[in-house]
RNA sequence: GCGCCUGUAGCUCAGCUGGAUAGAGUGUUGCCCUCCGAAGGCAAAGGUCGUGAGUUCGAAUCUCGCCAGGCGCGCCA
């Protein structure tokens, strides 16, 4: 239960006393703090539909209300607004009773659902660079959300790891290193075999192989026939491109360890090689598929071009690999929601695959498929983002960076000076991330995105680090000053105290916006509204200090705080150090 | 040409299922460590919400036109 549903409710059986049993009544967290703490707005659609005068029935409705000790004063101001202040005794006795529980009083309206949530989306034989950031950390945001919310939740990371780009790479590979055994005709298996190339060619060897297809034709060739020996399992071939695979892989599953981005599911484009084959060949025989143009197509609606499955050389689209790979989602899971985080540039390919998937029967109508898209990476020229050496960052490159800047603080600040080498190593990197996780998490932005390197590593002002200081500091006081009794009472002696409390039992009313548009930002905001709240409370009422009544309940505020604020960082990934 | 997204403080962004006086951070100018953590707190200043109309008790929010920017428009993913 959260207080605003109490609120409402009180609302709504006041304006049913009064005669209107089925009126919207509008309840919100007030706009004007000074004035209230809840606001219903109810009064004025009404009047409108009953051709009266607001402010009679919002009096009305306030003289029923003004008869509950809940509130300490109920007024109507303005044309019609009916502003609600909550008696700091019913405060006080309520905040421990809804914070202190399972889900700090949130409650799913929703009946759990099943959701399967693609995102991070790396693609072997290039490095992760930092788009997929916003990727991996939305997706792995949201789910924590959906999950906390109660859903069952599948990420699944949807490798790109087939196709041209793959034969790209064998061919580059056999440019550098040809006496491999996996190009010989006699190939059998690799056992013992040690491969020559790192995890540094790894990721250089595709691009160098996708600029040298462009100028020579020969090489293309041979990348098309490696592409399509792969695709039918040539066993050499195939193990080379494992051992390739499982190396780009490592190096992404430890990008995301540090991150603290789960993922349930590596599947990749390959896991569906097989199905797609004979899902090609269904939607053909059940004439979904047709030939237009030398390429096989599922004609769209409208103006919408098709979706190509096979194009006109013979080679599989990704259009049919995105549904095959649905079809197996389906199967294997039963998803109700399907959501993809990508780039906004693939919005028409998604209401393709769609569009497809569901007029094939593929996907059923009541399943819903979220394109979930974020704008390009720019630099602050809102140019494509180029690094000096003219690429797009890496991944690696921008947490390593995030990670020496918060390093720096603790070298600067005084904190820092009884804290061993190990502590400020770990320290530092659970910071930095922090505030790389933060700087990305807290705009909901389907626009450019400028990537501004100063500005996400920041540890100052709307920051990561702004909140685990916060956090952290709610750990220190409770260690250093005591144990609440948290069966007691908050008593409310200072503005700083109330604001507070409000605040924490908003937390319900957050997590379900966040809920129901997928926004990670607004979890974010709220929690650096708790973190902001509670350093005026830290700075205006001592604690330490107090008389005993005082002190028991500043902590025990301080605990409720910290245990808030510690479930939103757990909602968006954050973690948190224990000192810092 | 068609479609999608965007335009809010110097800069980066919240607010957009219509509600009262449009909010943060940053930058600028000040103030606050004898006090539980100054990666902090307080204050000042900064706005024709791109623009013009419409809808209505009420528009940053909804509708339409216009202007500006970004992206996408069959065989890459």
């Amino acid at each position: 239960m959260s207080l605003l549903a109490i609120i409402s409710d009180k609302v709504v059986q006041a304006f049913a006393k009064a005669g209107y049993p089925d009126a919207e009544c509008l309840v919100r967290a007030s706009d004007r703090p000074e004035l209230s703490d809840f606001q219903s707005n109810g009064a004025l659609p009404l009047a409108k539909q009953t051709h009266t005068n607001p402010r009679e029935i919002a009096t009305q409705i306030a003289d029923i209300l003004k008869q509950d000790d809940f509130f300490a004063t109920v007024s109507v101001d303005g044309p019609g607004f009916i502003n609600m202040k909550i008696s700091d005794v019913e405060l006080g006795k309520l905040a421990p009773q809804l914070i202190n529980t399972d889900k700090c009083g949130y409650e799913c309206s929703t009946p759990q659902k099943t959701v399967i949530l693609d995102y991070c989306g790396p693609n072997i034989g290039k490095v992760l660079h930092f788009g997929h950031l916003r990727s991996s950390n939305i997706g792995d945001a949201v789910r924590r959300i959906m999950t906390f919310a109660g859903d069952k939740t599948i990420g699944d990371a949807h490798l790109g790891d087939w196709g041209r780009p793959m034969g790209l790479v064998l061919t580059e590979l056999k440019e550098r290193w040809p006496e491999m055994p996996y190009f010989k005709s006699d190939y059998k298996n690799d056992k013992g075999y040690q491969v020559p190339f790192t995890l540094a060619d790894v990721t250089e060897v595709y691009p160098i192989a996708s600029a040298k297809a462009k100028e020579n034709p020969e090489y293309m060739e041979q990348a098309k026939i490696f592409t399509r020996e792969l695709q039918a399992g040539k066993k050499g071939l195939h193990d080379l491109w494992k051992k390739f695979v499982d190396m780009t892989l490592a190096d992404t599953k430890e990008l995301m360890q540090i991150l603290n981005v789960h993922l349930d599911l590596w599947w990749g484009e390959s896991t569906v090689n097989d199905t797609t084959t004979t899902l090609i060949q269904d939607l053909q025989d059940k004439g979904f598929a047709v030939m237009d143009d030398g390429a096989l197509v599922i004609k769209q609606e409208g103006d919408t071009p098709p979706a190509i499955l096979v194009n006109s050389a013979g080679a599989t689209m990704y259009a049919a690999s995105d549904l095959a790979t649905l079809q197996e989602r389906m199967q294997q899971f039963h998803p109700d929601v399907v959501l993809y985080f990508t780039d906004a540039r693939q919005g028409l390919h998604f209401s393709q695959v769609f569009a497809s998937a569901k007029k094939t029967g593929i996907v059923p109508e009541n399943v819903s498929l979220e394109f979930q898209p974020f704008g390009t990476v720019n630099g602050p020229d809102n140019k494509p983002y180029k690094t000096r050496e003219g690429g797009v960052p890496t991944l690696r490159s921008v947490i390593e960076m995030a990670i020496d800047t918060a390093r720096k603080k603790i070298d600067a600040g005084e904190m820092g000076k009884d804290l061993s080498e190990q502590e400020k190593i770990d320290i530092s990197k659970t910071v930095g991330v922090a505030a790389l996780k933060f700087a990305d998490l807290m705009n909901d932005k389907t626009k450019n995105y400028i990537f501004d390197a100063e500005r996400m590593i920041s540890t100052e002002g709307k920051t990561g680090p702004y909140l685990l200081y916060a956090i952290v500091r709610m750990k220190a006081i409770l260690e250093k000053v005591g144990k609440a009794n948290m069966d007691k009472a908050l008593v409310i002696t200072d503005p700083a105290e109330r604001k507070l409390i409000l605040r924490l039992l908003a937390f319900p009313t957050a997590v379900q916006a966040a809920y129901d548009t997928r926004a990670p930002h607004i979890i974010a905001d709220y929690l650096y509204n708790v973190a902001g709240d509670f350093n005026l409370f830290y700075h205006d009422c001592p604690i330490k200090m107090a008389s005993a009544t005082e002190r028991n309940s500043r902590l025990a505020l301080t605990e409720l705080s910290l245990r808030i604020a510690t479930t939103c960082a757990d909602l968006l990934g954050l973690r948190i150090p224990d000192k810092m």
